[in-house]
DNA sequence: TACATAATATACCATTTGGTACAGAAATGA
DNA sequence: TCATTTCTGTACCAAATGGTATATTATGTA
């Protein structure tokens, strides 16, 4: 039941993590074929074999990704019962995620879409990148739509604005760290962007 | 009292806004020497002679990135009497250029950020991106800083704090106008963000 | 006119890019 | 055992990268 040919001598998840930071560090176009093989520990033929090319070993990636930043982060919207508590401490692990110096800075979807316009970036990255863009915006604006079932926020508020402006933001605290911004500093913006949650009145 | 040797036969300045643009969209590795020459209507050799190399010439365009952004929003923060409205409408201004179907989508400064990492990219641009990307909230910081001093902020505001609010902000807009966001959801999203104007109480 | 200076165009350089041809090696099924 | 299948490493490909050697052309100065 067992594959027919010679087996692989290395773990395809394995691989895809080693690739991982250095699409996330240098993007789709700055990351090279050549240093993703050697960080895998694989030939590059072995490489293509495993993945078809280098558009599909980032689309995977950029899968790969999504899900690492849901287990960090997701159930935190959910979990905590005050909305407003619950988007600033969304905001907080975000912030902490994108300046652990254990990764790469900032965001991968965010940096990505800093050069999606790049001759060598296909058209399916690049609406990838776009379509992930907008997760966060959802999260938030589903944990937004709930805060207004349970009363916890006005009737009259443009849930969606708000979500995407919190969205806005997270893109904006990406760009901040990419940017050397320390720790402290995106949480003060942080706290002054939660002073944008709607007034109880 | 004019150079000695064989003229140039283009103009400096000209060539640097033909360059401009290539460096705003694909960034400092995207964009090729090649192309960029081909842009300027100049053989390579040229422009090697009249900008040094690459980095130099990024550099020329980044400073003159900064002169057309300054030229185009600075005076909207000092014009306006009321703080409040004079922050709104320059962020509704960057919004506009972000969005300007005749420009680069986005933030020259924001995209260059994203990749900055780049094993290419000389320490010389990413110091000069990262100092570029304060800017704007300095500036943001000395409007705040006059309100107060005129009495439209409390004394108690962390101006500095506020001012990196809205800087990140500003990082923000440019992803999502990178990311096909369209010019009615950023004004939105701006609109969202003033909420977080300190009342006065 | 002749020289020095500097810009020009062609053609080239080494290096790196994404991707592959090919031959050998390791597994399964018969 | 033997053929089939599939992975592995070496060595390579054409194209593009940033940058330049060289020879030529156009100017100002003497």
């Amino acid at each position: 039941m067992s594959a027919r040919g010679r087996p692989r001598e290395f773990d395809l998840d394995d691989a895809l993590d080693r690739a991982l930071p250095l699409f996330w560090r240098d993007g789709y176009e700055g990351a090279s074929v050549n240093e993703i093989a050697e960080a895998m520990g694989v030939s590059k033929p072995s490489l293509y074999a495993a993945f078809g090319d280098k558009e599909a070993l980032y689309l995977r990636a950029l899968a790969r990704y999504g899900e690492l930043q849901r287990a960090r982060h997701a159930d935190i919207l959910d979990t905590e019962p005050d909305a407003r508590r619950a988007v600033e401490t969304f905001l907080l692990s975000v912030v902490d995620a994108h300046t652990d110096p254990a990764l790469p800075g900032g965001c991968m979807v965010v940096s990505g879409t800093s050069t999606c316009d790049g001759r060598a970036v296909p058209e399916s990255v690049k609406q990838a990148l776009c379509e992930a863009l907008k997760v966060g915006g959802t999260a938030i604006g589903k944990r937004l739509e709930r805060a207004r079932r349970e009363g916890q926020l006005a009737k009259g508020v443009d849930v969606t604005a708000l979500a995407t402006y919190f969205n806005t933001l997270l893109a904006g605290l990406s760009i901040q760290a990419k940017g050397q911004a320390c720790r402290e500093v995106l949480r003060g913006v942080v706290g002054a962007a939660m002073g944008a949650w709607p007034t109880q009145r």
